[in-house]
DNA sequence: CATGAATGAGGTTTCATTCAT
DNA sequence: CATGAATGAAACCTCATTCAT
């Protein structure tokens, strides 16, 4: 019996293993070619499994990206949880947020999540998607504007803004374009390029003092 | 001889009419659905002609959705330009072009605009869009910049952030999902929403008096 | 009622005239291209007519090419008669037929012609064409066994052989192919090349003396 | 272990088997209706697999038609080789070389080689088909030449005929056009035919003795 | 379970032919 | 008559999904 437990927790575990693999591969092909131009095919051959198996973790090709969507979004919610939780002004919490959504070579969480938020691909997805923003969409939108709450009762922010407006522009201020456009072409660091985002949009909520 | 003038004008301009309501259900169709999900056949069906009319206008798939965009894109840079003539300060200019993207159901031109400048679609049509890119878009973008030189000569922008920045966001501020989220769903009223925008992203910029 | 007559042949002459042009440009495409490669737009824009027009003279693609073949068959029809009636021996008789068949730029006339004999092009047309071919092919078939009894009967050729033997291969001797090959490649002068396929025909055909 | 070599080589056996079926398939087609009528739906249903099995195998129709044509090149440079293995007269060499080709029902190899050689289709192919023209082609008229050559040696030939031309007189000595015409219209019998052309033949291209 | 060959719906594109002007 | 825009059948090809091994 013991033996079948540990047997099946093992199969198990190296299931939840290739399907991390699977995601993560998915992800690199996704944001190197977009939604259409991804086939199953290459998604397979670059895990190294066959087709078939694909298959038996995800049903369609749908069910894979949804997945990677809500595993990116989990991540992400748990990022803004952490900034949550830090013992310092609004502000601060945001440019945390912004920070760690942007860094990284214009980290793929980013790209990921600008694509999901603003994407114009996945129109498709979106019912199946509305399920997820439901649930952990819906939940770090929400962290956001309590965050914009927050700091409107510290004085920090404007309190005449709507908070939801506040979220959506936080969202939508960098866009992918902005950074192929200004970073990889015009050579702009790409610092530079947050720094000016977060003063315009800063200054831009702050509270008329 | 004028008679067959006029039939040749009379049959151009049939033609030529033609090819608007293509581009103009074209255009519905990408909206709706993306570049991947539009098919010629549904074009042609939408339209009332069969398929084989479609490719006498319209070489390629390709051809019509870059005749589309560059359509677009022709009317939005002769707004900029109207923009730039006006009389006004600056910033009453980029009211006026966030206005006339904006306004209007959320006019399908912002709408495409947005697809053409933050999309992550089009992948595929990149080279024969950076013709158009490389053309009017850039005219567009050009205008822009300058017109935030302007504001800045006038004391009315912040002149130590870089005109290039001040355009990126300027473009993508008002994203499609923004509108879906807090007018269609939350039933923001537009002009609201344009508002609250507009004083964010100008307070963002406004020069430190 | 004169001048309607007058009119009307007019007319009928300017309608002859135009479908031998249709005739000739067609010939010209048709050699160039191959019959599927072959468009009725490109034939029309060609000769400067509508492509309505070409089907007016033609009621179909096939008709068309069947009416060209035909016209190349009725003029090597009059060229074999034309040997026939000359006062010599058969076989300058038959080299007088090869050598109009196939000078002048291994005439165009001969590489139709081959191609109607030989040709696995025009698979499609063969039931139409079997009406041409019991018409005129088949006289120009039935004259050159003429010929070659003839020349039997002279003591010129081998009488053992069937004369529809030396007549099939009479017409298959000198491909194109071996013109492009030979002359066009290779750069054998025309001239040596049909004196050597004479030369291992005839003697390939001679009486036993 | 042992079982996996077996299972892959079953299945590549069976793989080329289904190949080797749909090439068979394809020729008969081919032969019947011609490169441009012929479909790859209707290749498809003739094998009984679908359209996208088909594609599995060869990636284009292109690559379809090629890989026939090479096989039966191959084949043909096979006997051919075999032919020059032989201990006997250049002449014998070239009567087994004309046996093989078109024996048995007018083999299709026969018919497929004319056309390959002589053929005016394929136009489009040729780019491609060049690449196996000069690799297996080449090799083949190139064995034929050095038989010429071997039978002018030996006294068999008339040396003063260039061995390309009567290499290519080899090629389309007996068209499918006689056979059609000959055998299977007036019933003569295929081996009267043959002995027929290669009387004419050898006896043209004979040594003067 | 894992595999990958097979499927077939669906997409783009061409072109002979028709027909209203 | 002449025109050429419109038609739509049919071809090629792709790829998500299934299923026998």
């Amino acid at each position: 019996m013991d033996e079948t437990i540990v047997h099946r927790s093992l199969k198990e575990r190296q299931r939840q293993e290739r399907e991390a693999l699977i995601l993560q591969t998915a992800e690199e092909v996704l944001l190197e070619k977009g939604y259409y131009e991804t086939s199953m095919d290459e998604i397979a051959a670059r895990v190294g499994i066959a087709k078939g198996t694909l298959y038996l973790h995800f049903a369609r090709k749908e069910d894979l990206i949804c997945a990677l969507i809500e595993r990116e979004l989990k991540a992400t919610l748990h990022m803004v949880e952490q900034a949550r939780e830090m013992p310092t002004s609004a502000r601060a919490k945001l440019e945390f947020i912004l920070d760690s959504l942007y860094r990284g070579l214009f980290a793929k969480r980013a790209r990921l999540f600008y694509v999901l938020y603003n994407g114009v691909d996945f129109r498709v997805l979106r019912e199946k998607f509305h399920g997820i923003k439901g649930d952990t969409m819906y939940t770090i939108a929400h962290h956001l504007v309590e965050l914009f709450e927050e700091g409107k009762a510290a004085g920090e922010f404007d309190a005449s803004l709507p908070s939801e407006v506040m979220t959506s522009i936080f969202f939508s201020i960098m866009s992918p374009q902005a950074y192929k456009h200004l970073v990889l072409e015009k050579q702009m660091p790409l610092e530079a390029l947050l720094q000016c985002m977060k003063r315009i949009y800063f200054k831009g909520i702050a509270a008329n003092s």
